[in-house]
DNA sequence: ACTAGCAGAACGAGCGCTCGCTTTGCATGT
DNA sequence: ACATGCAAAGCGAGCGCTCGTTCTGCTAGT
C-alpha cells in the first residue's frame, strides 16, 4: 500500500532536480555537493537517496531537462511562418528566452560542456541537441534557396553549423558578462550578423 | 647558495605548468588531483610546492599562459594587410591554429568558461580575452566601413561582438565533436558565413 | 659540515553514501 | 469512530575515502 501516489513521487522528484539544478548553478557540479541540494530542497540526505541513485544521477537528469526543455521550445518556434530572415530573427529569440535569459540557463550549459570533455555520455546529449538546432537552422536555409534568398549552391549544412555556433558563443558571452548583461545589447550581436545575410525588409539578396 | 640557476627555475616552473595543463585538460580542473601532476611531470609533491602555491595558482598561472599565447597570436595576424574579407578570413585561420587545433587547447578553454561563474578573477581574464579579439574584429569592420564594403550607418561593434561569439561557439563544437573533428569541414562552417557577408572576389557588396 | 632542494609519509578537511532508527499515515478490526 | 499495527518514507550521524597541503628527514652540491 504506497502511501505516496505516482503524482506525489513525481513532485518530489521534480522539487530535488530542482533545488540539485539551482546548487549545480551556483557552485558548478563538482563543487555543489550533496549536503547543498539538502540544504537547498529542505530534504534530508536519506530521502535524496530515496529518489535518486547518487550525485551523477542528478547531474544527468538535470542536464536531461534542461536540454528536453530547450529542445521543445527549438521545436514550437521553427513551425513559424514567414521569409527566412523572419524565421531567422524568430529563432534567435527562442534561444535567448530559453537559453540565455532564462536564469541561471547559460552557467548550467558551460558546465555541460566542460563535463563533455570527460563524460561521452554527457557529449552524446550536447550532440543531439546541437543536430536538433542545426536541423532547424538547415531547414530554414534551405527553403531561403529554394525561394532563391540564396544561391542555389550555398553550403546549407555549414552555415547552419556557423549559426548554431554563434548562439551557443552568445551564451558563454552571457556568462562572461554576469551582471552587466542587457538582452537588447545582447539581440545586437546576432541581429547584426542577420542584417548582413538578409537585410530587413529585403526579399532577393542575390542574383 | 642557490644550486639552480633563475634559468633553470623557469625551465623547472614551465615543466610543472605544462604537466599541469595536461591534466587539466585531460580531467578537468576540479578532478585534476596534485597527485596527477606529479605522475604527469615526474616531479614530488614536495617540489611543486617549492614552485608553485597550490592547485589554485596552477590553474591561475596555466589560464594566464594559455590566455597570452592565444593573444599573441590575435596581434601578429592582425598586422596583415589586404581587404576586409582577406583580414576575416585570415582571423579565422589564425583562431583555428590556436584555440580549436592545438592539442587540448579547446578542452582547456571550456573548463575556463565553467570556471568564470564562480571565480571572478578568471572571469575577468577571460573578459579581457575578448575586448582583444572584439577590438581586432571591430577594426577590420570600421575599414570595411571607410572602405565602402559595408554601409555606413552599419553597426560595426554588435558585429564584432557577433563574430566572436561565432568563433567560440566552434570551440565548443570542436570539443563535441572529440575525435571525429576534421579541420576543413569546420573552417566551412565560419567561411560560409563569411561568404554571406562578403563573397569571395566581390570588392562592393553594397551601395 | 652545512644547507638548498627534494621526496613522500602523514594530516585534517570535506566529500558521497550507507544504515539503523524515527515518524507518518493508511488499512484493518472492533 | 477509534485504536492498533505496520510498512513506507524520512532523517542525519557516521564511515570510508580522496584530496590539498604540511612536515620531517634525506641527499647531494659547495
Amino acid at each position: 500500500m504506497p502511501r505516496i501516489t505516482a503524482e506525489h513521487e513525481a513532485e518530489k522528484r521534480q522539487h530535488i532536480l530542482a533545488a540539485a539544478r539551482r546548487v549545480f548553478v551556483a557552485k558548478g557540479f563538482h563543487k555543489a555537493s550533496i549536503d547543498d541540494v539538502v540544504a537547498e530542497s529542505g530534504v534530508s540526505v536519506g530521502a535524496i537517496y530515496n529518489y535518486y541513485g547518487g550525485k551523477d544521477e542528478l547531474i544527468r537528469e538535470s542536464i536531461l531537462a534542461a536540454v528536453n526543455v530547450e529542445a521543445d521550445a527549438v521545436l514550437a518556434d521553427s513551425r513559424f511562418a514567414g521569409n527566412a530572415r523572419d524565421k531567422m530573427e524568430r529563432a534567435i529569440r527562442g534561444y535567448y528566452d530559453y537559453t540565455i535569459d532564462a536564469p541561471g540557463a547559460s552557467a548550467f550549459l558551460v558546465q555541460c560542456w566542460a563535463l563533455a570533455s570527460q563524460k561521452p555520455l554527457i557529449r552524446d546529449l550536447l550532440v543531439r541537441r546541437r543536430e536538433r538546432t542545426v536541423t532547424v537552422a538547415a531547414l530554414i536555409g534551405r527553403e531561403a534557396v529554394e525561394a532563391g534568398e540564396l544561391p542555389p549552391d550555398f553550403d546549407v549544412e555549414a552555415m547552419a553549423r556557423g549559426f548554431t555556433a554563434l548562439l551557443d558563443g552568445l551564451v558563454l558571452q552571457r556568462v562572461e558578462e554576469g551582471d552587466s548583461y542587457r538582452r537588447p545589447e545582447m539581440e545586437r550581436r546576432a541581429l547584426a550578423f542577420l542584417d548582413l545575410i538578409a537585410p530587413r525588409g529585403r526579399e532577393d539578396v542575390r542574383q
